[in-house]
Formats: structure tokens, sequence, C-alpha cells
RNA sequence: GGGAGCAUGGCGGAAUUGGUAGACGCAGCGGACUUAAAAUCCGCAGACGGCAACGUUGUGGGGGUUCAAGUCCCCCUGCUCCCA
């Protein structure tokens, strides 16, 4: 291929390619190499965050559960963020990359009641060990703003914090029927609690107790959190859609139906009910409360007391997703009383039913079972009238034979307001409604409150003192903080072991001096974090959470980088925190983080026998063309799925990097998969990931043997140098020379595309391992100056992915000063040119091969060419093609 | 039931957004080196037919728009996620 006719003018020992069998002696040994340049990194405090300049950039990974154990999802998690800031810096920005632990929470608690050890320790020794674990992948973090949220000097801010919100009276204690996570033995907030209706961290099935707990008050935030997700651009839509939905905004009305006795004279007491259809309110043939409405008792008549009672009783045993669940029975029984519908005078019965819940909207519904297809459901059960008041557009009737319509159409049999659309009608109904006062437009949510209390003891104390004569008291800013007494007695009873401590309950009132009794609840520790973000811009200060020059500099973060598993949760509550925080003059932003990568789980090969069900260790499996169960022989089922312990299918980060090294875990972990993507982790082809790290160690160490340099670029843009150097060779540069420069640039330009938003780093590697492959095919007929700058290019461009080999390797080669200090190399348009280019002929649309063409042909040349070329004269049976397309530059396509 | 997304060789994945499908890698096959193996290097490789040049076919299935469709439109199937 390389048919120069220029030798060689480096001086070189051996004949062949750049890439000779190595010498023992000069061996790429990850282990050795990676613990060297980290020590160098931490002793010349090079990750230290820079306080000056005009180009600040965050990247920031969500921080990490300190379990002690880091795990492949974290590493991928990192490692991309880690690429992100150090492509950063290379482009000129000041990065803050900074690390720290989500240190509360019940694993801590639960290691005390099993094992006896204090949390607090027990969570200090996994940090520590997990510290370690992480710098040994080469991350380039700024570990001097660690935050840890279980130490009190953090959580005095967390505590600070709250009493901010108590102020502003977004925090209040109120009785509620919450979600009881009967293993854990706390509450838990609704966004804890999955589809199934099960807790998110215990997988119990929640119930529902009545509890004095306390709140903060989100869904005052609720349209600016929903209406603010279309300024995040930098979102993926999907996560946007999530919380959307989650809020879960819709318009309609509250309307008022007043009860009647016997005698169809109003009582007095009016039943108010939440709809998003007041369009049908001449559809009602029934109004149904929730069991746990307060009226249910009241308005029970004599000979249904019984019966309603006893089916409060049963619904209160049921899960709310029992209650809700499409494929579940209705079930329900009548009051005995009676409301009038304002709309139209008609007398309508009162039920109670179990698909009503008393926490959303007003706990009343109004039945239209022609147009509600769960009323519906409900009517036939119980024989209720079926009333349909609106028709499909352009219909004249409809039946309600298979169920309800619940589209929009137009009315009928509703007075005044026949033949409105749907969309005119709920206007005009509303309207009516609140000149004569039954009822008025409303919206609703779907986002409840946010529960925080945790009747537990590893958690943020919540700072408030009750007092029997002043109420709740805030502890003062300057009492802060509230510290977790040490040495309390755990059991595995539940219930707060706080509360069983009278030393610490008791305390003075603040106000009044008295005995009073402090809050036993902590808070939830996605109080936690909700704010540790802002904490890392100014993680030293002892006056204030941070200063509000500090956030404004460096937030939003411009790159957030996590699982999707927070799509509701934890980016929820940030959000809200930072609106508030927003309000409270604290800081002057609207939203926290700028662009969003929801990174993909990392998935282990998995064998399950589909006979038992039982999971089987991939070391267990002899052969994983034909995996057997080593018990029975029975043939396994064979898939990827999230790594995990109960699965076997899980890989030990520390494993791989004793084997391999941190670079190609890092370097496979890219490559393998598009971030977003899952994973899946494949030993193969980590061993493939090595050899290109091993091959690009032999390319520079036979570079090195021919005394190839770049002492001589100098420190400041060594690539620039290297190809300033190159320009205008005499004599003219040979093919080889140009492929391997064309290779350079173009792999300079596809690697800087690929780390922009969308990143493709796994493309991104692709093009390293090219532009390796082009220094192995042309390296040995090329000059000096085209191989120092394809070598400076190659080690620079490695530099964010590979840290440790491309520091090896630039020391190497001689590069001066630190090649993470490089700036990130330009791209040289005159490589990318070429004199002829391949134009691809095409008879009507299908691709019959190809000429070289002069580069700069116009369309007239490249028609004639066509027309000329053999392909043309063998399809088109010598007639003159009926129509001919252009495409300059990449194909001629000829109808005949 | 509603909404969103996805579907490309044996496998993971590319494809300048309508212009040579399968980059890069893994696994595989053939060869070189070696006493041998490993490692390394060179080469082959969607499928079908053919000694070959080459031809046909091909991006889940069916239809459409276009000179040209993995890419745009409609229908269907399957999988994943969110909301009910």
């Amino acid at each position: 291929m390389a048919r120069s006719g220029h030798p060689p003018l480096a001086a070189c020992s051996c004949p062949k390619a750049l890439s000779e069998p190595q010498s023992p002696a000069s061996r790429y040994d990850p282990q050795a190499l990676e613990d060297r340049w980290q020590r160098r990194w931490s002793e010349s405090g090079c990750d230290r965050t820079p306080t000056t300049g005009k180009r600040p950039f965050y990247a920031l990974s969500m921080f990490p559960y300190p379990s002690g154990n880091l795990h492949m999802g974290h590493v991928r998690n990192y490692v991309i963020t880690d690429v992100i800031a150090r492509a950063a810096r290379m482009r000129g920005h000041q990065v803050l990359q900074p690390m720290g632990w989500d240190a509360f929470g019940l694993p801590a608690e639960n290691a005390a009641i099993e094992r006896g050890v204090e949390p607090g320790p027990w969570t200090d020794q996994n940090i520590a060990s997990m510290r370690e674990q992480l710098k040994r992948l080469g991350l380039s973090i700024d570990w001097d703003r660690e935050v840890t949220t279980c130490h009190s000097d953090y959580y005095r801010w967390t505590q600070w914090l709250f009493l901010q919100f108590l102020e502003a009276g977004l925090a209040y204690q109120k009785d509620a029927t919450v979600n009881w996570d009967p293993i854990d033995q706390t509450v838990l907030a609704n966004e804890q609690v999955d589809g199934d209706g099960r807790s998110w961290r215990s997988g119990a099935l929640v119930e529902k107790r009545k509890l004095r707990q306390w709140f903060l008050k989100i869904t005052a935030y609720a349209d600016q959190l929903l209406d603010d997700l279309d300024t995040l651009s930098g979102w993926p839509e999907r996560v946007r859609t999530m919380q959307a939905n989650w809020i879960g905004r819709s318009t309609g009305a509250e309307l008022t139906f007043e009860v009647v006795d016997a005698a169809g004279t109003p009582t007095g007491q009016q039943i108010t009910v939440f709809t998003t259809r007041p369009d049908t309110i001449f559809g009602v043939s029934y109004v149904v409360l929730a069991p746990e409405h307060p009226l249910v008792t009241v308005l029970s008549s004599a000979e249904q007391q019984l019966a309603v009672k006893a089916f409060v009783e049963l619904v209160s045993r049921q899960s709310e997703q029992e209650r809700t669940a499409d494929d579940t029975p209705k079930r329900g029984v009548p009051l005995g009383a009676r409301v009038r519908n304002p709309a139209n005078g008609a007398l309508i019965p009162i039920w109670i039913a179990d698909y009503v819940l008393a926490e959303y909207g007003t706990g009343a519904v109004m039945g239209v079972p022609a147009h509600d297809q769960r009323d519906f459901v409900f009517a036939r059960q119980y024989e209720l009238p079926v009333q349909p008041v609106i028709v499909p557009e352009g219909s004249v009737e409809h039946t309600s034979d298979g169920g309800a319509f619940t589209g929009s159409g137009v009315l009928m049999q509703s007075g005044r307001f026949d033949g409105l659309t749907s969309t005119a009608a709920k206007e005009a109904i509303v309207a009516a409604a609140e000149t004569e006062g039954w009822g008025e437009a409303r919206v609703q949510y779907r986002l409840r409150d946010w529960l925080i209390s945790r009747q537990r003891y590893w958690g943020c104390p919540i700072p408030v003192i009750h007092c029997n004569s002043c109420g709740v008291v805030p502890v003062p800013a300057e009492h802060l903080p509230v510290e977790l007494p040490r040495h309390v007695a755990f059991s595995a009873k539940g219930g707060s072991p706080l509360a069983q401590l009278e030393s610490w309950v008791v305390v003075d009132c603040p106000c009044c001096g008295k005995p009073a009794r402090r809050e036993t609840d902590t808070m939830d520790t996605f109080m936690c974090s909700s704010w540790y973000y802002l904490r890392y811009a100014d993680p030293h200060n002892s006056d204030l959470p941070f200063t509000k020059d500090a956030v404004n500099r460096w937030l939003p973060v411009d790159q957030y980088v996590g699982g999707i598993e927070h799509a509701i949760l934890h980016l929820l509550y940030s959000r809200f925190f930072t609106k508030v925080l927003r309000d409270r003059g604290l800081l002057d932003f609207n939203e926290p983080f700028a662009r969003l990568l929801t990174q993909g789980m990392v998935q282990g090969i998995t064998y399950k026998n589909p006979q038992t069900g039982k999971y089987i260790a991939p070391a267990d499996v002899a052969d994983p063309s034909d995996p057997r169960d080593p018990e029975s022989g029975q043939l396994l089922e064979t898939f990827y799925e999230k790594m995990s312990k109960s699965k076997y299918n899980g890989v030990d980060p520390a494993v791989v990097i004793e084997r391999y090294g941190a670079d190609t875990a890092r370097m496979f972990i890219l490559f393998k998969a598009p971030p977003e993507k899952d994973l899946e982790w494949d030993d193969a082809d980590v061993e493939g990931q090595f050899r290109f790290l091993q091959r690009l160690w032999r390319l520079v160490d036979t570079a090195v043997g021919r005394d190839l340099s770049l002492a001589g670029l100098g420190a400041e843009a060594a690539v620039v140098a290297a190809t300033a150097q190159v320009q205008n060779p005499s004599p003219a540069f040979s093919d080889a020379e140009l492929e391997l420069r064309r290779a350079v640039h173009s792999a300079i330009a596809a690697i800087d595309e690929d780390l922009n938003d969308p990143y493709q780093f796994n493309t991104a590697v692709a093009e390293l391992m090219k532009l390796s492959n082009a220094l192995n095919s042309h390296g040995e007929t090329c000059r000096e100056p085209v191989l120092i700058e394809a070598l400076s290019a190659l080690v620079v461009l490695l530099a964010p992915f590979a840290p440790h080999l491309a520091s090896e390797l630039w020391q190497q080669l001689g590069g001066q000063g630190d090649v993470h200090q490089q700036p990130w190399p330009l791209v040289d348009a005159s490589a990318l040119v070429r004199s002829t280019v391949p134009l691809v002929i095409q008879i009507k649309g299908k691709v019959r091969g190809s000429l070289d063409v002069p580069a700069d042909a116009d369309k007239e040349t490249l028609e004639s060419l066509a027309l000329a070329s053999d392909i043309a004269t063998k399809w088109l049976d010598g007639k003159p093609p009926s129509r001919v397309i252009v495409v300059p530059g990449k194909l001629v396509n000829l109808v005949p």
C-alpha cells in the first residue's frame, strides 16, 4: 500500500513496521505505571479546582451511598464524568469535578442492629475503603472538596436549610395516611413507592398508617417544576416526560353538590367533587365519597350504617394499588342519602367506593358512567343509570353497550349547553357554576407534598423542639448542629432509638426555657442529597452552607451524570430545593443541572435454570456455548442482566483493575456501548481492549527505539507545533504521508465532535484505534516530522480516556510538561483535502461501481466522466440516460 | 388502555441526518513466525449463486414517497420504560 518514493528519514534499526515485538525489558505494566502516575498527580495537586478564570465548568457525578464496595455501575458513571471533565480542561475550562458521600441511610443502622457496630465509624470505614477504590480509577477529582452528609459539618447546614423551609412556611406537620414500610420500620414518600406498591429500598409491600409527620410543600412549586422542564433542553426527553407525568397537572373544576333530605330539602351539607370533565355534569348518576371522607359517618342513613361501617373497615385493609388497579372489581355501598345535581336539579344517590381515594382531589368524585370507564363498570355492577350526554362529533347517538365513551364530542341531553363541543362546554359550564355559586375552575396535581419524616436513627435530626407552652420551636441557628447522640440502643423492633433516649430528648425550650422535647424524627436522606452539589462550590464554609458568589460562579452544573433511577426522586427534589433557595435569596439561578446524562446499566452474563428458577454462577458453567446446570445437567438460559449479588453475575472492578489496569477498564466501558445504553460486560472484549493499549505501548516503544522525540515541540501546544513543522515539505508528501496526516486530522475532528453533547465515547475510542492502525500501516515509510505529528496527536487525544498510559507515553516520547495540560489539538484542514475522491456511479439508484475523480471537479465534469465510464457503457446499452443526478463529492446517479 | 423509545452480520455496535450499509472491536476462519503452544504479525469474512470477474439479495414484517430510504410517511409484529 505504501509505495512511497521517499526513504524514511528517521534512523531505523528495524526493517519492519513501527510495532515490532517488544523487548521484555520494556513491557506495558499497567499496575506499576498507574500507581506511579496516581502518586505523582496526588503530590502535584493537579486535580485541584482553579479558583480564577473566565470559563468555569462543573462536571458532576451523582454521589454514591458508601456501601463499602465500588461496583461497575459506579465505575461507568465516574469514568464518563471524568472524560468530560478532562476534555473540558484541555479545551481551556477551569473544571470543578468533586466527589462525596450520601452517607446517611438504613444499611448503617442495620449493621448496628445486626452486628452491634456504631453507624458512624462503620460508615467512615466504608468511605475510606471506597475512596481508595475510586482513586485507583485515575479520576481527576478534587478531593479537597469532598463532602460527607453524615458529618455534622455538613448536616448542620442541612438543618439550617430545613429552618429556611420552616421560616418560609414550606415545612409543616400534619396527620396523614402515609406509606409505612414494615421491613424498614419507617414511613416513605410517595415517590419512594414503586408502581407495585413496594418500597424503593426494601422491596416490602407498603402499608397505610395514620401518623403525624413532617412535610415539605413541594406542591407550592408544582407549576414552576412543570413549566421549567421546558427550559431543560440539555436533559433527556424521557426524564422530562417522567417528571411531567409525575407532577400530573390536570385542569378541571370543583363542583358542589347540595345534600338533600328524603323530601328533597337541602340539609345545608355539601359535597365538593373534583372533575376534569365538567362537560359531563348532566350525565352524573351518583356521587362517590372515599370511605375515609369525613362526611361518611354523618351522612349514613340508619339502615345503611352497619353496611357502611363494615365496608370502611374492609377498604382500610387494602393498599392503594389494590383499590385503584384497573383489573380489580370496584366495590361500594350506598350511604342512603342523596344530593341535588346543581346543573339539572336531579336527585341522585351518594355512594362510597374503594376506587376513590381521600388523598386525591377532594376525596369525592361525580359518577358519570356513560363517559368514564371506572364509573361505567361500577354502574353496571350496581345497576345505576347510564345517561349519555356526549356524542362523538359528527354522529347523533351513542350506545354505551361496549363501555364508556371517554373522548371529547358534542353535548346532548344537557339543557342549554346542548350542541356545544366538550372544550366549549367545559368553559361554559364552569363559568355558569362560578356565577351561580356551585363551583369554580381548579387545577389539580398528582404530585403530593414531600413526606420527609423518618422514624430512624441514622439520619439528619429535624431541628425543632416541641414545647407545651410555645408549640413547635425551631432550634436557633446558633445552636446548630443538633448532633446525633452516640451509643444509643438499637433493636430490630423498630421505632426510633432517638425517642427512647430521654437524656437527649428532654431540653429547655429556646423560647420560654421550660422543659420541652426534641423532635425525634430524622430527615429523609433525599434531603441531604438535594443540596450537596451546592456545598461542593464552597465546601469549607463554616458560617453558611455556601456563599451566593461561590454557587453563582459554578452553577448550574454544566454536566450531571447519573442513573435513570433518579429521574423523579433526587432530580425533582433538587430542582425544588434550588427554586426555594432562589426565592430565599441564597442563589440566583432557576435550575441546578443544565445538562443531564443518564448512563445505562452495566449488565453481567447471567445463567438461569428455567426448570428450577435458580441462578448459576458463570464460574460453575463449564462450557458457555452449551451452558448446563453443574448438578442436573439441564440446559441453562443465558442472558444479560443488571449485575447483582443474588444472580452471581457481578464483576468486581478491583479484580479487573488488578488484572488489566484502570485504563483498560475505562477504555472498555467507554468503547463497549454508547453512554445512555445498557452495557454488556464481556471478558473477551476487555481482553481486546487491553491488547489495544499494549499495541499503543509497542508503537511508542518502537518509535522511541527509532529516536523519535517530541522534545522539540515545546510544552505549550505540542500538536499545533508539530503540525507547523510538517508544512510544505521538500520533497512533497508521499502517498503514505498524506494518508497518515489525513488519519491524524480526521481523528482530531471526529473525537472533538464525539466529546460534545450528545457524547459518543464509543466512536471516539474507535477513532483512536483507527489512528493507531494508520500509524501502524504507514509508519515505516513516513518521515520523522509526520510521525511526530501523528504520535503527539495520538497521545494527546488518548489523554482523557486512558490518562495513565497517555502520561507515560508522553514522557517516554520526551514530550514536555504534562500531557493533561496540553490544549485540545487543532484540525489542519489542508490535511483533509484530497486531490482525487472516489465517485460512486449509480444506475437507477443502484451502486454499480466507482471511479477516482479530481476532488474539485464541477457537476458537468462529473457527469461527463460518469457517462464516459465503463460502468455507464455496461449498464446503459449505449442509450443516453433520461435523467442524471449529480451530488458533487459523492455520486452520479444515471437513470435510463 | 394511554404515552414514549427501540429493532442493523454469529455478537457489541457504526453510518456526515435522504447519497457506497456493516466503521471500530469481539468471536470465527486461513496464513506467517515457532520444535510446539501462547503472544505477535499478515489476510478473509452479511447471506445466496459462481473457479472467477461478477450477479442477486439484504437494516423485524407489509405498503408508500423519492433519481436514491437503515434514515421520511402509513399499517403490523416483538421488546423495553413511564403513566393508568
